[in-house]
DNA sequence: AGCCAGGAAAGCG
DNA sequence: CGCTTTCATGGC
């Protein structure tokens, strides 16, 4: 088992637990518990939190044909392959967490609130595929049912791996959701959804986009029209892809939730553009980082 | 039973 | 353009 450190306080359980992504289960296994899950088309993985600034995980540092997608998304973002571990990469644990904190607005009690609430929360950084796929899956569905429909996909479409005496999925590729056809994606539960999943599986399949071209945008602003042209993404689902997806710290997704919180903790009575454009001046260049706080405590505390 | 859920596309005026 | 309706499904 490889020991990593966290960079700072973190919490497992509540980052991989706040809905910035839906397929991991709690297993114990060699003695600690912890949790299990795929990234990208890898074998499962196991992650355990073993100190307040400590993991220790089953993968393995830079190695060699592991964890292709992870080590991609490290090159796409740094220009160069760190000695770094995928799982590491994943959990955002090299993400500077006291610089970040120091950005956001000042005398912002609420904001304190929400932190000082999970002062553990990182934001994740997922193969982007499976982030895009399962946020056009996202919407207008509650968190629970948005890991249903993760884990029906995956079990009916993934690669199927056997870890620690259970059975692991990864997500699908684009390639497998097309050759489903939207007939049986609908079977999945997934309603209109089906639709927009399949054309977006297509148009990968098809070569006819290439989300490796995302990480070579400069702008927040072309990264963003690029994932609204596929169907089934507007703005918030493309700003959801960019934060947990493209490691886009700066991207602010504006659901429900958070116009409760910046309607009541904020008093804003801003709607759409005018909302998401005020959110991105005040929070700053770290907006979605403080985007998660918020989130995670306006739906499992309390808010009002 | 009725309402809401991490929205977006299509259809209006 | 900006506003409204429609789209499936499950949980409470």
């Amino acid at each position: 088992m490889n020991r990593l450190s966290t960079n700072g306080p973190f919490d497992l359980a509540e980052t991989l637990n706040s809905g910035q992504v839906f397929h991991w289960d709690e297993i114990d296994f060699e003695g600690h518990s912890g949790f299990a899950g795929c990234i990208g088309n890898s074998p499962p993985v196991f992650i355990a939190q073993t100190g307040p600034e400590e993991i220790v995980t089953t993968a393995e540092t830079n190695q060699q044909g592991l964890f292709a997608e992870a080590t991609l998304l490290v090159r796409e973002q740094t220009g160069s392959v760190r000695q770094t571990n995928p799982v590491a990469s994943y959990l955002g644990l090299d993400l500077p967490v006291e610089r970040i904190r120091a950005t956001f607005p000042e005398n912002d009690e609420f904001l304190k609130e929400a932190i000082h609430y999970c002062p553990g929360l990182r934001m994740v950084r997922q193969p982007v595929w499976e982030c895009l796929a399962t946020f056009i899956t996202s919407s207008l569905k509650q968190v629970a049912h948005i890991r249903d429909i993760s884990l029906t996909l995956r079990r009916r479409f993934g690669n199927r791996y056997e870890f620690a005496g259970r059975e692991f999925f990864s997500y699908p590729t684009p390639e497998a959701i097309a050759a489903a056809g939207e007939a049986e994606l609908r079977k999945c539960a997934l309603g209109y959804r089906a639709k927009s999943l399949f054309l977006t599986a297509r148009m990968l399949k098809d070569g006819e986009v290439d989300l490796a071209d995302l990480a070579r945008l400069e702008s927040n602003r072309e990264a963003h029209d690029f994932l609204c042209r596929f169907h089934g993404v507007g703005g918030k689902i493309a700003n959801c892809v960019l934060l947990f997806g493209c490691g886009r710290v700066d991207a602010f997704p504006i659901d429900v939730w958070i116009e409760r919180v910046l309607r009541k903790a904020y008093r804003k009575r801003l709607k759409g553009p005018k909302l998401q454009a005020w959110a991105e001046g005040y929070f700053g260049p770290f907006a979605g980082y403080a985007q998660q706080f918020l989130f995670h405590y306006a739906r499992t505390g309390k808010l009002d």
